[in-house]
DNA sequence: AACTCGGGGCA
DNA sequence: TGCCCAGAGTT
């Protein structure tokens, strides 16, 4: 894919996308951790109503144990899926204490073993709360990206090198969330709009008569 | 790779 | 109501 394209297809994404409101809100490397296993299934905008709310009494180990699995449930019910997340979280403040000092660790092991953490979590922490090139891939960014050409890889790992090889660093974070947006609003995974897409002219998927790509 | 979990959003 | 996930964990 040629570098014009590229810039085309961010582009066309950010004037789609640019105004909408996402990422999540956080001040430590340890906000953004509880923040992101919050958002699994759930929208950022969600979860930062939620953690506005939270952070204020609750942003460090040990008052996220003070509060107590039933308090911190309490706190994040609208969230979806609140009842293990809750749990994983006070598993995870735990370990932080008892084997990182309370240091949310900066390695991609490290991170992926603690409870409610899975490669996107890790990923998203690695990224975003270190200075650690990486883009997250999930489910939307992924489907999308193959589907448009963004990236020809096969595997999640594959169209992770291959966006961070081809998309510009400084557009990384945006790009991500433009993704998301567009696998969720237009290129969604059963019955995609390719109709009304705006990257038609651009996406060898919208000419594949829908077939994954 | 396929399945389960399980609450919110949305038509 | 019914269907679908801005995932993770287990088999």
């Amino acid at each position: 894919m040629t570098k014009k394209k590229i810039g085309q297809i961010l582009a066309t994404l950010e004037s789609l996308y640019g105004q909408e409101q996402c990422g999540l809100d956080f001040n430590s490397p340890f906000e953004l951790l509880i923040a992101t296993i919050l958002s699994a299934q759930c929208t950022d905008v969600r979860v930062n109503i939620v953690t506005r709310d939270l952070f204020k009494d609750y942003n460090t180990p040990e008052t996220i144990l003070k509060l107590g699995e039933e308090g911190l449930l309490a706190k994040i019910k609208t969230c979806g899926l609140a009842k293990t997340k809750a749990k994983n979280i006070v598993l995870t403040c735990h370990r932080l204490l008892t084997e990182y000092n309370g240091i949310v660790p900066d390695q991609m092991d490290e991170l992926i073993t603690l409870p409610g953490v899975g490669r996107k979590t890790a990923n998203v922490v690695m990224s975003n709360a270190f200075d650690i090139p990486a883009i997250a891939v999930d489910t939307h960014v992924f489907r999308v990206s193959r589907r448009i050409g963004l990236a020809a890889g096969k595997t999640v790992l594959e169209v992770e090198k291959e966006l961070m090889k081809s998309i510009p660093k400084d557009k990384w974070s945006q790009a991500h969330h433009w993704l998301i947006w567009h696998g969720r609003k237009c290129c969604t995974a059963r019955n995609p709009n390719c109709g009304g897409c705006m990257l038609h002219s651009l996406c060898v998927f919208g000419s594949q008569n829908f077939k994954e790509a």
